[in-house]
DNA sequence: ATAAAAATTTAGACTAATCTAAATTTAAAT
DNA sequence: ATTTAAATTTAGATTAGTCTAAATTTTTAT
């Protein structure tokens, strides 16, 4: 049996390493779960033990093909809770996170191909992340980041890098949603400021938010 | 903070406790979370120290106020999401509690509020247990088990007591569902089984069934 | 190439929850 | 009213996960 740290911890070093594709370091996991490096390498002796993960001492941690699978099938989790929050129970889109932080762990094939058909088997998750299927494949969208993208193009917003509440409830504001359409109007040299067009209305959003904002060509 | 080890403690002595109004004993409790009675005894001096239950040495528990209201929010949760499995999920009536069990631990105020609106504000589970409300206030419907009905009346199923998967697909083998009208025909002296009219169709019933099946009068 | 800084690991201790085995208290039986 | 049996508690150990502080390894800077 797999435990819910253990689970906490193979998600978090999946999201380190870019869908475990590179080598995660201690300090990295601790960061990102909020605790010390010596509980880290406690943990990742457990993993790599149990078969999880491949790991070397001072060389940092790599996931092993099961240990991915089970990073994959929590992500898939999630990312269908989040939808289900947000399509049915009314929640906004920064408000599902915690909540399916929770969920996420609930261990039940039913429960989830289940609720994976009652929503009708989406593809992406209220922040325009993928979610995996059953077998745990799943296709990243071509996307750009609005810093990298080019002047006087047209594009659709269709995700965000940043899922904090201060940075959705700008976008909220600012009429901005998974699928709005984007015209890249001018880039300012100085502060890398952008100015954008949004259902024809122009405003223009910090370097910060351009580099938060993934969007895809049309 | 309460711990999940706490609240099935303390949903275990509600329910033994015939919803916290007898005193519980610590032998009980193991058999129930099947665990051992010096565990128990831990946890019942931990739980007194949190002010959720008043314990005395050799005597047994109760639960405080506060114990109860703990437990009434865990069971109104466990029986929304039992809703939810069966209305929505299309989850059979014997296969909702394991998940059940696991989801009425998620802690999150609007997730639960909004469960309850979207499933309109169900007032019984799928087993015919009614679902305290935001503020834990429920009513038991006057009910009696089939053993204990009167000849010729003519009965509502309303419930059952043992929610084996056993019994509840020997009831949806019989047709007899939540809402059934029963009729009694026959109470036989030898071995107290019991024929009954279902659907315009006559069956007879062992004591056992009848000890499990709740009904009431209409 | 070596010293200093940064990252990581080890050693030893702590908490929550559990267990076994022994001791104690309560209830039952003669 | 004792003795026996049943129920319960205590004592001491164990596991998972965490921590602090010290030791070690790797990286960086000169």
């Amino acid at each position: 049996m797999i435990t819910l740290t253990e689970e906490n911890y193979i998600k978090a070093i999946y999201h380190l390493g870019k869908q475990g594709v590179e080598t995660v370091n201690t300090n990295a996991i601790a960061e990102a779960l909020q605790t010390k490096a010596s509980s880290v390498t406690d943990m990742l002796k457990k993993l790599a033990e149990k078969g999880y993960a491949d790991y070397i001492k001072y060389q940092g941690v790599n996931l092993t093909l099961e240990g991915k699978k089970i990073a994959i099938g929590i992500i898939r989790k999630h990312r269908l809770w989040e939808v289900f929050l947000v399509e049915k129970l009314n929640f906004k889109w920064d408000e599902v996170h915690q909540v399916a932080e929770d969920l996420e762990h609930i261990k039940s094939e039913k429960l989830i191909d289940q609720l994976d058909a009652y929503l009708k088997h989406p593809t992406h998750d209220p922040h325009g992340d993928p979610i995996p299927d059953r077998d745990g494949n799943f296709k990243q969208i071509e996307k750009i980041l609005l810093s990298q993208a080019t002047l006087g193009n047209t594009y659709q917003c269709v995700g965000v890098k940043d899922t904090s509440s201060a940075f959705l409830n700008y976008l909220d504001a600012n009429t901005i949603a998974l699928g709005t359409e984007i015209v890249l109007l001018h880039k300012e040299p100085f502060d890398q400021s952008i100015k954008i067009k949004i259902n024809s209305r122009e405003i223009t959003v910090s370097q910060n938010v351009a580099k938060n904002l993934f969007l895809k060509t049309v």
